[in-house]
DNA sequence: GAGCACTGC
């Protein structure tokens, strides 16, 4: 590229921005009116909160119903396995003298099945077995659980025993001797011990104020009961006082709804300036908002409002503002210096999103140049320190929170099998503690549907023995209605066990619940810049997120946590935190925006903490190939235009280049499909060939790209309905939000001066211009197997593909994933000469010639040695 | 013939 031309994109690239800038003046603050066929905040209720009770009393039965017709299927294939299981079940859980004549009967018939059943299949039964059985360690002082039935039992335990099974309401704070006895049991079975506690904090010791008490205290007494109230004064001198302010709260405490209203009442928001606070997530935005607006008496998004993408529900009006921090973060590239804010809080920093990480060095940048711009850095406990130490040593302001004790206990040995330890301990609390709920940590929706299988026909075969146990699954991609039944309140005399991924231990707070079962790991995404490949891998969790799960247990009354890992494991296998999502993650998209906000010399960004280095020059290195920066490294025209985007710069080339290809309409749709696309597709468990059979009737010649549009396009043809997405075995949810998506994609390529037209019959064009955006992923076929052209490497087309069995000569793939195999996700197949076409400074012909003895193409040697990150 | 932790713009 010659130099005048680098002059003619800055010149075009200015000029684009200023048309820009203009078109956002003209642009008025209007309070949105919430699209009203998606009702987010509505939702969002209720999600938060369950309030219709004549649901309730619908489900239960039919939950009673339900797993009632399981249990007589289940009955007839009466496996010898199962009874076996059943007998020691039975045994380990009650004593004779606990039982009817009936019942002992019945286990002795049982037990007469089993050693004819044994007969024939001694060795293996003696394995299962063994897998029940007591660790032979156990003190002879201690309880245990043996085959005899006529074994007297101990009396100490039967009493509580007894106690504990009969007591209808449990009491919070339970005394102190009943616990010691708990333990005892607890010992027995899978061996936990308690080495350390999550202290509460101070003001627990005398009664709590119970919510339904809060409710009737006048809106101004619940804000004064709040922890921070204390602190008021204090904590706006400190504010005047500095211009960057570390707020370590604890939950509880009211910081996130308390401290933008004291900001006000001390004149904060005169100028007609705002005081803003991010949140990572968007329920939290719009519910934090909709408190505080009621708490200041005025209409949610007047003076209270918030901004969530999809959502902005904010007018000129708006002084104190909620958003995510994705939102800040979009916000920055049309006002770089917060010039609409006096008080910028930065909540829940210690998650650590991409988002949060990156805002750090912008606004650590801004308040340089704005010395009256405030800045709050809002964080848990471990890790203010850091935090301080990163904004120029900021002063630390601490406010405690309200919590309850939590007790932790460890597993004595480690658990071989954790799934396995969870049903054990699930039971052992069901049968030995007070009621109040558990909450399960595991790693996926697999895990979680067999736990609860496991779960569910133990129970059976324990029948009216126990109380009622409610086994409750929740995950994200689990429908919105069944993931509210967690928050159904509990019958009386029942419990609920709720078996949760990773979306419990920040996304969803569940009440009640007492018990945390922790075994310790969680699923994690990694990006090897390397290869370009992405991975899902169970990891064993951190410290701070083991101690985050076991706080769960805390919030309503004092509560324990058991740990399915030995304490020395916690000590010394865990590290303190998770690795930051920042150094985790593809950063094409995050590097394109920095850029786009005149950032040039990424390398020495002030990063908390900085990601890969190859992370970066690989972002770098595909911009400069897309054409979104020039060789000096600055941005070009293309490149702002594709920076207005919130999507991986790869998609927003392809959006870009589908004007030239007529085809932007299409173009737009494939875009917002491949942005949900791992949750298109239901596959219920009992409807396998049908869903697939369904799946595959959206086939469609060209490739995964052109199956999505189909499904997009004959789905807006029922005028989006959503009973044809159930008769397709199309998650509804997915296409609501895809469409959300293409929404806003329209909008922004309106924006951005792209002109709008359709094609659909052209799929030669539409595949041209997916082609434009990704002519870096591309992969062909030489002895029979697929290597990528820029690394390689030997890939193969995912299962799912409707390319899988076709096997052209060139594809092109959305993505690279690392499964059992590393595959190639969402295919279409193209003609090697539309790479020249579409990117001939990248390709050269000779590479794209179709002999397999050719040389395989590489970049130019330009792009890596010539790009210079610090301009 | 495979498998989708969780957010967010």
């Amino acid at each position: 590229m010659a130099s005048s031309d680098s002059d003619e994109d800055r010149r075009e690239r200015d000029k684009f921005a200023e048309r820009l800038k203009r078109k956002d003046k003209e642009r008025t603050r209007n309070i949105a009116i919430p699209r009203s066929d998606k009702k987010a905040y509505e939702e969002a209720a209720k999600r938060l909160k369950l309030e219709n009770a004549r649901e309730k009393e619908m489900v239960i039965p039919r939950l009673r119903i339900e797993s009632r017709r399981k249990y007589l299927e289940k009955r007839k294939d009466d496996k010898v396995t199962e009874l076996e299981a059943d007998i020691i079940d039975d045994e380990y859980l009650f004593d004779a003298e606990d039982l009817s004549q009936r019942e002992i009967f019945d286990r002795e018939h049982k037990k007469k099945l089993l050693s004819l059943a044994k007969e024939h299949e001694k060795a293996r039964e003696l394995e299962n077995v063994q897998r029940y059985r007591m660790p032979q360690d156990i003190k002879d002082d201690q309880m245990q659980y043996e085959m005899e039935v006529d074994k007297a039992p101990i009396t100490e335990q039967q009493k509580w025993e007894e106690e504990q099974m009969s007591s209808a309401v449990y009491k919070f704070g339970a005394k102190r001797q009943e616990k010691e006895q708990y333990e005892l049991l607890i010992d027995n079975q899978i061996d936990f011990i308690q080495t350390t506690n999550l202290p509460g904090t101070q003001e627990d010791e005398k009664p709590e104020i119970t919510e339904k008490q809060r409710k009737k205290l006048s809106i101004e007494e619940t804000k004064k009961s709040l922890p921070i109230y204390k602190f008021k004064k204090d904590l706006i001198r400190a504010i005047k006082d500095h211009q960057i302010l570390i707020i370590e709260g604890e939950t509880g405490s009211g910081k996130t709804t308390q401290i933008p209203q004291y900001l006000y009442e001390a004149g904060f928001t005169e100028n007609n300036k705002m005081i803003g606070c991010t949140q990572p997530r968007r329920v939290a935005a719009m519910s934090v908002a909709a408190r505080v607006a009621e708490e200041m008496s005025v209409k949610l998004g007047n003076e209270v409002g918030y901004s969530i993408r999809f959502e902005d529900c904010t007018s000129e009006r708006t002084i104190i503002k909620y958003m995510t921090d994705g939102t800040l973060h979009r916000e920055f590239l049309s006002e770089p210096d917060l010039q609409s804010y006096s008080v910028m809080i930065v909540d829940e920093a210690h998650e650590r999103t991409l988002h949060t990480d990156i805002l750090f060095g912008l606004v650590k940048d801004v308040i340089r140049f704005r010395p009256d711009l405030k800045l709050l850095i809002s964080s848990a406990t471990l890790d203010a320190q850091k935090f301080s130490e990163f904004f120029d040593d900021a002063p630390i302001f601490r406010i405690p929170g309200r919590r309850f004790p939590v007790d932790i206990y460890y597993t004595k040995a480690p658990e071989a099998d954790y799934i396995d330890a969870c049903v054990v301990s699930i039971l052992q609390i069901h049968v030995t503690q007070p009621l109040g709920d558990i909450l399960v940590f595991l790693t996926g929706q697999e895990e979680i549907e067999t736990c609860n299988e496991l779960l569910q026909e133990r129970v059976r075969r324990l029948g009216s023995q126990i109380k009622e146990l409610i086994l409750l699954p929740v995950y994200s991609n689990l429908p919105t209605e069944m993931q509210a039944k967690i928050f159904e309140p509990t019958p009386p005399n029942a419990r609920k066990v709720v078996l949760a991924t990773n979306i419990a231990e920040t996304s969803l707070t569940i009440d009640n619940i007492i018990y945390v079962i922790d075994p310790g790991f969680c699923k994690q995404n990694n990006f090897n810049s390397r290869t370009g490949m992405e991975s899902l891998i169970v990891v064993p969790i951190s410290k701070a997120s083991a101690n985050q799960r076991a706080g769960r247990a805390g919030r309503v009354a004092a509560g324990k946590c058991f740990r399915l890992y030995t304490s020395w494991a916690y000590k010394s296998e865990l590290e303190d935190n998770t690795v930051p999502e920042i150094q985790r993650i593809n950063l094409g998209n995050a590097v394109l925006m920095l850029k786009a906000l005149g950032i040039h010399d990424l390398i020495h960004f002030d990063f908390l903490d900085p990601p890969p280095h190859e992370t970066l020059v690989l972002a770098l290195e595909q911009l400069y190939a897309l054409g979104a920066l020039n060789h000096k490294g600055e941005l070009t025209k293309l490149g702002r235009r594709m920076a207005e985007f919130p999507l991986d710069p790869m998609m927003a080339k392809m959006l870009l280049a589908s004007e030239k290809y007529k085809c932007s309409e299409e173009v737009a749709s494939i875009a917002a499909m491949l942005n949900v696309n791992s949750a298109i597709f239901y596959r219920p468990k009992d409807k396998l060939i049908l869903a697939d059979t369904a799946r595959k009737n959206f086939f469609t010649q060209g490739g995964d790209h052109l199956t999505l549009l189909n499904i997009y396009n004959q789905w807006a043809n029922t005028d989006f309905s959503t009973n044809w997405c159930y008769e397709n075995y199309i998650q509804h949810r997915s296409m609501r939000r895809a469409r959300d998506v293409r929404d806003q994609l329209v909008g922004l390529m309106q924006r951005v001066e792209i002109e709008l037209v359709s094609n659909p019959t052209e799929t030669v064009n539409i595949r041209k211009a997916i082609t434009a955006g990704y002519f870096y992923h591309i992969a062909r076929l030489s002895k029979g197997s697929y290597r990528t052209v820029k690394h390689n490497q030997t890939v193969i087309i995912h299962p799912n593909s409707c390319l899988f069995e076709e096997l052209p000569r060139w594809v092109l793939y959305h993505e690279l994933v690392l499964t059992t195999k590393e595959y190639m996700r969402q295919v279409i197949e193209i003609e090697s000469k539309w790479l020249r076409e579409v990117a001939p400074h990248y390709y050269q012909d000779r590479e794209l010639e179709d002999s397999t003895n050719k040389k395989l193409p590489k970049t130019l040697g330009k792009t890596s040695s010539e790009l210079k990150m610090n301009n």
